[in-house]
RNA sequence: GGAGGAUUAGCAUAAUUGGUAAUGCAGCAGUCUUGAAAACUGCCGGCUUUACGGCCUUGGGGGUUCGAGUCCCUCAUCCUCCGCCA
């Protein structure tokens, strides 16, 4: 979330960034929020007066009565109306501080000076392309469902007999290629490019969520179970980014790298009927996912860094893609500046989402209480988060197979994933 | 699922029948020193205030009270034991 003091101080750089993110409706919830801000700091003068004075007397009262002489009756009798006094007060500030906290908790980011203003992603802009991996593609092409069915070795009905639509089920060499390719990820973010590696809890609290941001906005996206009271995950994300929530790190611990393979669980609300079929749209998938903690001056040369890590898969992989700078429009709530990686599906003849790379400076940090301390003895500060993904193996998986795939209707395996599959050619 | 115990600042430890959080270590700054150590002084949870000061803070939430670390309720986590279990 914001800092109030900074909206309190700079209201008009809020309303413009709501306006560049097509939420220019938010803005009376800002004035709102201003007027909220301004009543509960008028009582907290009022009520801390009252406490002070209660207090001062309290400790009249208590000289009294050790020294036996004397009554306290009428200091106390006055100190009850003084007491309701401020259970009143207070009273009030506590419900001012929920109406705050929930318009505090819904206002999105600050916004990045190199995110183009724009109203949708039609006005995204095209980073970067790398198009140039030779594939021999000159032949009556096969989108992924009809090679992974006639291949037997990725089965969506069966999947949607088990539990439902959009919960894939793997076969064969399609399994032992999705082991593959996270593996062989993780292997390169660990090893090539210092990443830890953790593997967190797939169910969280309702606090992780708000930490990270997916509550309250997203509720409706994530799966939960009322029984327990937990979320199962949207991605890895949430659990490593909560990690330290409510901790102070050492500067000299920054920054934190972290890699985590997960399954992400996604309910994809109000998305039906658009790209849903096979791997477009699934309710579970899996994703190398990819978190830093950094120091805030650092913050975006950390951001290069992830999209590079990111695309270094692609690299080893041989697989086409193209780097999008989201506009204000288009770029998530949390986030300042965001990078999406798009692999191309020559079959589906589309470029498809499969990593998602943003700053989120101390929005995250905020909400989750993440500091540090920039030098022994000084005042904590909040860190600056980043994510992403590196990379999700269902788009990836699409991309694969329809780059490799051969006239004869197989798919070869790319060289850097032969040492994980222990075979070359899927027939 | 059941029984008992625990939770105080980065760590460790105190706090009369309820009287308003004490101390040590670590850390930071300074004095001293060629430099360091030692010693000494100050700082050493959060918010607020130009400042003086004020308010809040004993795992979270609630209650009793003029006043709660202390009494009551509730939740969480950890430890010990019993039961169940891949």
């Amino acid at each position: 979330m914001l800092d109030i003091n900074f909206i309190r101080q700079h209201p008009e750089k809020v309303s413009l960034m709501l306006e560049q993110r097509q939420q220019g409706e938010d803005i009376a919830k800002l004035n709102q929020l201003l007027d909220f801000d301004k009543e509960r700091r008028e009582l907290i003068k009022q009520s801390d007066d009252l406490k002070a004075l209660r207090n001062k007397v309290s400790k009249d009262i208590a000289v009294i009565k050790r020294s036996g002489q004397g009554s306290a009756d009428d200091l106390i009798q006055q100190m009850k109306e003084v007491a309701d006094t401020i259970a009143g007060l207070d009273e009030q500030l506590k419900q001012l501080a929920v109406d705050i906290e929930e318009i505090l908790l819904s206002l999105p980011n600050k916004l990045h000076d190199d995110v183009p203003v724009g109203a949708s992603a039609d006005e995204n802009v095209v980073w970067k392309e790398k198009m140039d991996f030779q594939h021999d593609l000159d032949f009556k092409l096969s989108n992924h469902l009809d090679l992974g069915r006639k291949l037997g070795i990725l089965d969506f009905e069966r999947g949607a007999k088990i539990t439902g639509a959009g919960f894939p089920l793997y076969k064969g060499k399609g399994a032992r290629l999705e082991r593959a390719l996270i593996n062989f990820m993780l292997d390169v973010q660990t090893g090539q490019n210092g990443y830890t590696e953790v593997m967190p809890p797939l169910f969280v609290n309702q606090d992780s969520l708000r930490g990270t941001g997916q509550w309250p906005k997203f509720a409706d996206q994530v799966y939960y179970m009322n029984e327990d009271n937990l979320y199962a995950i949207p991605t890895a994300e949430v659990p490593v980014t909560n990690m330290h929530r409510n901790e102070i790190l050492d500067a000299g611990e920054l920054p934190l790298c972290y890699a985590a393979s997960t399954p992400c669980f996604r309910r994809e609300a109000g998305s039906y009927g658009k790209d849903t079929r096979g791997f477009l749209r699934v309710h579970q998938f899996n994703k190398v996912e990819l978190v830093r903690y950094s120091e805030p001056e650092h913050s975006y040369e950390a951001l290069e860094q992830i999209l590079a890590n990111a695309e270094s898969i692609l690299h080893a992989l041989e697989i086409p893609y193209r780097v999008l700078l989201l506009c204000s429009g288009d770029i998530s709530a949390n986030a300042t500046k965001c990078y999406d990686i798009e692999v191309w599906a020559p079959a589906e003849e589309q470029f498809l989402e499969a990593s998602s790379c943003s700053n989120f400076e101390d929005y995250q940090a905020r909400r989750a209480s993440i500091r540090y301390r920039p030098k022994d003895g000084s005042k904590p500060a909040f860190v600056h988060t980043l994510n992403g993904s590196g990379l999700a193996t269902s788009r990836l998986m699409v991309a694969l197979l329809e780059n490799y795939q051969t006239p004869e209707g197989t798919i070869r395996v790319p060289e850097a994933l032969q040492p994980y599959t222990g075979f070359s050619l899927i027939d």
